[in-house]
DNA sequence: ATTAGCACTCAAAGCCGAGGAGTGCTAACA
DNA sequence: TGTTAGCACTCCTCGGCTTTGAGTGCTAAT
């Protein structure tokens, strides 16, 4: 449909822009990219182009511009595996510094959203490992004084989520202690979707004299392991988004702050499709907020054994230098998940 | 030391440069605070008050502006206590919001954060309750698979903190509840400081078989507690700063919102003295931080009994609206207090 | 002591014209 | 028929210029 000449034409606009963020003539390409044709060749083409919907113009008498469909068309179609390569040894450089520096596992994800923001210079963000994609390691109700209750759940990543529970009924410490090691041995190994089906089949038979309670504490278990709380969104660079040209204007920056700084919307962004593996990209009026139209936001995802657990990507302008993005997050993807495996069989 | 006259002038400096964000000229005071004279004299008094540097001109032929002494002179002198009053009807509103809102600890703080950026239209910073001025409510040792034991500290504000330990030695489950129950004895009730004379000497006598395993957990135990992790910074509204005309500027913005950003710094800000009870304003070259040598800081502390565990309040110009702000965060000091108290007892 | 008056200063805003980058069209060329 | 040189035209940018007006500081009169 694009014919090899206004591909690379495609291409030259595409690349002079990434660099300069300014709008590119034709005279520019002619000189700089020797495509072995006139500026006055390179015009029609650009003209062509622009009525295919891949190139803009500021106003009449400026360079062109790519349009989001133009950058669409270049990471799906120039942007091929082969040109993408990782640097092993910045790769293990990485891992070093991510293994020496991270004790936690939320400390990790933390440094690696660092990282990445430094070594790409955009606004970075990561989704912490989702505790609910994760089987129960072990699960403990603690009797505290009066009538509460702590729940302990321990995930197989570490990840510990404590509750508070208030019973509306005595319950003797031992009482606590048998549910409490009769939960342990029933639902341990089990992820979230399991222990919704186990637990209203077999629990009840067993201690059906305490019922009421279990159907209180029940949920609080579920939830606690769904609840949204749960899931955090570590952010690095918020300012790196100042160096950009595009955001000169005030108001441009601050509503892209303030969309970064809500983690709601946030949240709605990175799990808008339901973690599907390797890396992702939207670009411009992809996204669905309008305050990220004119963003491009990259992602990939890390796992725990074979279980997709988290993201982490960039978000910068639609002029993002999307090679260098790819190839750095290619860092992280498998570099996080070995972390995390050492970091939890340790 | 300033007669009557040249702090009625300096007033209304203040005053006007508050809501105006301009230089202030003499005709204008002479015609809308009506002291009685004329601009000319307001332009004596002004010299005057320029040289005892309480005010300062941005260039020859522009008005003055309060300098950070003025805004000090103006805190101290002018803003007596019964300027500030606390509008009952909000206070109850803001309580009954609160308390609707906040599930957890962390939610009422944060949602705290929130209210007090809204309605001072300055950026808001809380400290969350500091887990090292609690009392231990409970400690419990839980063996998990193999040699890991996670160990629990629950803080009498309902606050809980875990931390998995990785043992070098097998001990079996019934030894680690042994361990456990003795600590949760012996520690309960107890603040970190208490622990750090009380374990070294009595601990060692009963468990002499696990003196080794001890030595290790202790320190964990106390660490916990201490660690600065525990402190929580929440921000709340980091763009309004752009709404102010001394922000115009990119690069003040941006280094405005780095700063606010790093958490160590802020942390360093908020508690560089001990947690003294009450409203404490920093104003302008005050601040530690070169960053922020342009902003004041007002903040004020929250209690739980009577213990200091908190600080909540905002960042702004040092044209701020001192009296607006410090009414505001009147709101909060004793309701924050009162919720805790609540939350807890519940 | 206060004030009116005046000369002086300086930033901000508006205006203008030159410069220049770039386009689109046309006509000539291979 | 595709390519190119040439040229008129557009429109943004930028520097320089002037104007405006708010404000000061000084002086002399009240």
């Amino acid at each position: 449909m694009l014919d090899e000449r206004k591909i690379k034409v495609l291409c030259a606009v595409i690349d002079s822009y990434l660099r300069e963020a300014e709008p590119v003539g034709s005279r520019t390409i002619s000189k700089e990219y020797n495509l072995g044709v006139s500026s006055a060749t390179i015009r029609n083409e650009m003209s062509d182009l622009e009525e295919l919907g891949y190139l803009s113009k500021p106003h009449t008498s400026a360079g062109r511009i790519p349009s989001d469909k133009a950058y669409r068309f270049y990471v799906n179609n120039i942007l091929k595996e082969n040109k993408i390569q990782i640097d092993i040894e910045k790769k293990e450089k990485i891992k070093r510094v991510l293994t020496r520096e991270s004790k936690e596992l939320d400390d990790l994800i933390q440094n690696s959203a660092k990282i990445l923001s430094a070594i790409t210079s955009y606004t970075a963000l990561a989704l912490s490992p989702q505790i609910k994609k994760m089987k129960l390691k072990h699960i403990q109700l603690v009797p505290l004084d009066g009538r509460e209750i702590l729940i302990i759940l321990v995930g197989d990543s570490g990840i510990v989520k404590n509750t508070i529970f208030r019973l509306d009924q005595d319950i003797s410490p031992e009482q606590v202690e048998r549910i409490s090691n009769f939960f342990n041995h029933k639902l341990k190994g089990l992820t979230i979707s399991d222990i919704r089906k186990t637990v209203t089949v077999e629990v009840f038979r067993e201690f059906y004299e305490y019922k009421n309670l279990l159907d209180s504490i029940i949920p609080i278990i579920i939830n606690s392991l769904e609840d949204n709380d749960n899931v955090e969104v570590y952010l690095d660079g918020v300012t790196k988004i100042f160096d950009f040209p595009e955001y000169k204007d005030m108001e441009k920056a601050k509503s892209f702050i303030s969309f970064i700084e809500d983690k709601d919307q946030l949240l709605n962004v990175l799990l808008n499709n339901t973690l599907e593996e390797g890396i992702e990209i939207t670009i411009g009026e992809e996204n669905i907020y309008d305050t990220i139209k004119d963003c491009s936001l990259i992602t990939t995802t890390y796992k725990l054994g074979d279980m997709i657990i988290g993201k982490i990507g960039v978000i910068g302008p639609t002029r993002m230098d999307y090679l260098m993005v790819i190839s750095s997050l290619k860092l992280f993807s498998d570099n996080l998940s070995e972390i995390l495996e050492m970091l939890l069989k340790r």
